[in-house]
DNA sequence: TAGTTATACGGAGGGTGCCTCCGCTTTTCA
DNA sequence: TGAAAAGCGGAGGCACCCTCCGTATAACTA
């Protein structure tokens, strides 16, 4: 059909994407998930038209600054694999993602609206690989007895982000939020019932 | 000392009061922790002035919404203690709790609001009595090696809502909730190195 | 290189919510 | 019943949300 031809797209556009993507990484991180994207406009330097050009609603924001940052989960996790300790990754896992958690603490109350039903298609290649990566590693264990059966990455993935999220930030946020997670995965390895 | 005798609290301030908790509750309880304060005051029927004059922020009335629900949890804790199977009493306050939560979806994101450090002083009393019982209930378990030592109502209580929250609503949310929340206590009992 | 046109830019503007302030009303108390 | 304390309501100033459109500029073309 009447496929137009493509022009490139225009450099400034493709600039200004990026000065709004590192200004709401700063932005949210610091003021948390309602902080004024008008502020992440100035802070980018573009008005505020320009931003909602490129991101037609806060939502589509996050998501941009998200995929970001799951990008380097996804390494994370896809470097885990292999391992001949399954538990001991997932864990490794887990507390490797409470560290980048915490250098972004004011974005955490965003999390839980990336993590709807609706946004999951939007990012769905990269959370994908994370969830694939991480479902080897429980069907690993599992099958050799070593945690109950029937637990998924998305599962992990929920307390995990519910953990960081419940804790307010604080001098012992990391302690506490690790102290938790590692109780959890001890059930994960309790299967009580089990073969 | 100069302490002025106290009038007797003018009846159409309690009446209005009470009006507002109540609207609060069901506006909250439907539009989430961003709902418009006016919107509450328009469906208690006062003036937004007067809502500002009882609380005086959004956090003073999530406050005085919370602390009526919280009643409710007292009695269900304190109703649990003197079983003589601690851990699954556990297991039933934390499930009595999600109950209660189920309810009340739309709430949930304003009790990490309520679960900071400064606001813990303003409904202490109450905090303090759950505290108190699941605590005993804690010790008992710890005592007699049924559950790993140094955990506390704290730490179940964030954890529980932190679970409910993350969850996005849906059919089977308590289903899912109720898992997350059992490899959890069977975590706490797995106690991993125990005496 | 100069002209054409698709594409993007910026910010004014209308709507809503937040919270304060203060003139008016109602209730308590003597 | 009258004075004064207490409470009421909403106007008003400010910030933010998002849309719309006149202007500017980069990509293409001859």
């Amino acid at each position: 059909m009447g496929e137009t031809r493509q022009r490139k797209p225009r450099s400034d556009a493709l600039k200004n994407r990026e000065l709004l993507i590192a200004a709401a990484k700063e932005v949210l991180g610091q003021g948390g998930p309602n902080a004024s994207l008008e502020a992440v406009a100035r802070q980018a330097g573009v008005g505020i038209g320009t931003l909602y050009r490129h991101f037609p609603n806060r939502e589509s924001l996050f998501h941009a600054v998200f995929s970001r940052e799951l990008e380097q989960l996804v390494s994370l996790a896809e470097g885990l694999e292999g391992t001949n300790d399954p538990v001991e990754a997932i864990r490794g896992w887990l507390h490797g993602n409470v560290a980048m958690v915490e250098t972004k603490r004011g974005m955490l109350g965003a999390l839980s609206i990336v993590m709807t039903e609706e946004s999951k298609q939007t990012y769905a290649e990269l959370k994908g690989r994370i969830d694939s990566s991480v479902n080897r590693l429980l069907d690993q264990a599992a099958e050799a007895g070593q945690i109950r059966p029937g637990v998924t990455a998305e599962d992990l993935m929920q307390t995990m982000y519910a953990l960081c999220y419940a804790r307010p930030p604080g001098p012992d946020w990391r302690a506490q939020v690790l102290k938790l997670l590692d109780i959890f995965v001890d059930g994960l390895a309790a299967h009580r019932g089990g073969g």
